[in-house]
DNA sequence: TTCTATACCGACTAGTTGGTATGTAGACTG
DNA sequence: CAGTCTACATACCAACTAGTCGGTATAGAA
C-alpha cells in the first residue's frame, strides 16, 4: 500500500495543526482538545496516533524538522558559485522568510524546548535534532569558505558559526515576539550578515568609514 | 511606615518563587499551586496580593527588570575609560555569568514572552520593557564608542546593535537549553565579541589570518 | 475600647485537563 | 462470508486548574 502525502489522515492533520497551534500558543498552553478541534479531528483519533500529548511533542517536533529540511533544500541559495555567497544568501533567505504574523515566522521547536527542556527530555532532544541538525547544512559551505581563503580560524569553527546563525535567529525571533513584529529581527540578521561579511574580510555594502585611528 | 527591603513577605516571595519556578517549567506549566508552595504561602496570600496568575506575571517581570538591574548597574564593566571596551566588557561580564544550571542563567522575560505574546498582551509588555530598558543601557556606550571613532554607521545603528546583542543572548539561551549546557551559548555570546570588534575596527583577540586576496 | 484596614488562611467550587474504555465502520484476509 | 485489523468516534473519569469566599490575626486610629 503506498502512502500518499496527499492523503490527509487524522495524524497528518493533527501535525500540521499542532504546528500552528503551538507556534501560537506555546506547548503547555496548547490543550490536545483544542488541538483536536484545530485539526478537525476526536480525541480518540489523537491518542490512536500518539500515546500522550508528549509523544505528539516530539512528532511535531520531527515533523517541524522535516517540512522545513524540505524548505531550505529547494531554496535557491545554494545555486551560488562561491560557498561564501551561499552562506550569505542562506542569510538573505532567512530574512525574506520574516514576513506576515509573528506566529507565522517564528520557529516551532525554538518555542517548544523553552517549555520543555527540563520536564520533557524526549521533546527537547527532538527540539535540538532539528535546530543542530539544520546548523549543519551550513557547515560544509562556511567550511569551504574558509579553505578557498585559506583561512585558519583560531577561537571558532564552522561548526560554531553554523550554531551562531541559529542563535541569532531564535533571539530575533523572541525580540520579534516582544515587540510584536518582524522589523527588531530584520535587523538582528542584518547584522549577522554583516558579521559573516567582516569575519570573511568582505567589506559589507554599507560599512560606516572609520576617520580616526584610535588603537 | 517603612517598607525594609528585607522583610519577606508573602507578595516577595512570591516574586521570587516565580523567577524560579518559572524558568525552570515556562509560565504556563507553573500553576499557582506550585507557585504558592515555593513561595511558602498559602493560596489565599497569592490572590490577596495578584488578581490573577497573569497579574503575577507581569508582576515577575518588574521584578526580573529590578532585580537585573541592580546587578548590571553595579557591575565593573562600566569601569572602563573607553566606550568600546565598557561594551565588550559587558559582553565579556554577560559571557561569565553562564554559570550553574541552564536555568540559573537564562532569561525570565525571554521565556515568558514566547509563551504569551499573543495570549496575554500585559506580560508581552512587560518582557518587551525588560528586554528593551536594558538594551538601552547599552546605547551610549557604543553611541560614544561610534562617535569617539567618528563612524557614521549606515544601515545600523546603536540601537539596533543593542537589541542585537540581546539577541544573541537570548538565542544563546534557547540553544543552551536545546543542548542542556552553557558551551554553546558561550560560543555564541564569543562570536557577538568578535562581531563588535570587528565593526569597530579592532583586531579581535585570535583573528585567523587571511591568506588570499579573493573579492 | 471599638472601628477599620491590611495581610493572610485554607476549604471549596466550577470548569478544564490529559487520558481511558468501549464501540464501530470499513478494508483486508482466509 | 466470518474473522481480524486499522482508524477512528463517543462517552466518560479522576486529577488538576484558577479563582472564590468566609473567616482570623494584628496593628493603628479614634
Amino acid at each position: 500500500m503506498f502512502r500518499l502525502a496527499a492523503k490527509m489522515d487524522a495524524r497528518s492533520k493533527l501535525l500540521d495543526a499542532a504546528l500552528s497551534v503551538i507556534r501560537h500558543k506555546g506547548y503547555s498552553a496548547s490543550t490536545v482538545d483544542e488541538l483536536c478541534a484545530a485539526a478537525g479531528v476526536t480525541k480518540g483519533a489523537f491518542f490512536h496516533h500518539f500515546r500522550s500529548k508528549d509523544a505528539l511533542g516530539v512528532a511535531a517536533a520531527d515533523h517541524w524538522s522535516e517540512t522545513t529540511s524540505a524548505l531550505f533544500a529547494e531554496a535557491a541559495y545554494h545555486r551560488h558559485a562561491d560557498p561564501l555567497d551561499r552562506v550569505l544568501a542562506y542569510v538573505d533567505f532567512r530574512k525574506s522568510l520574516l514576513q506576515g504574523g509573528v506566529s507565522d515566522f517564528t520557529c516551532l521547536v525554538g518555542t517548544m524546548v523553552q517549555e520543555t527542556y527540563e520536564t520533557a527530555p524526549e521533546i527537547r532532544d527532538a527540539c535540538d535534532r532539528s535546530i543542530s541538525g539544520h546548523a549543519a547544512t551550513l557547515v560544509a559551505d562556511i567550511e569551504a569558505a574558509m579553505a578557498e581563503r585559506g583561512m585558519v580560524a583560531t577561537g571558532w569553527t564552522a561548526q560554531s558559526l553554523a550554531l551562531h546563525t541559529q542563535a541569532v535567529l531564535q533571539g530575533a525571533f523572541i525580540l520579534a515576539k516582544a515587540k510584536g513584529g518582524a522589523e527588531v529581527a530584520a535587523d538582528s540578521v542584518d547584522h549577522l550578515r554583516r558579521y559573516i561579511e567582516l569575519l570573511f574580510g568582505r567589506v559589507p555594502a554599507s560599512q560606516p568609514a572609520h576617520t580616526s585611528t584610535s588603537a
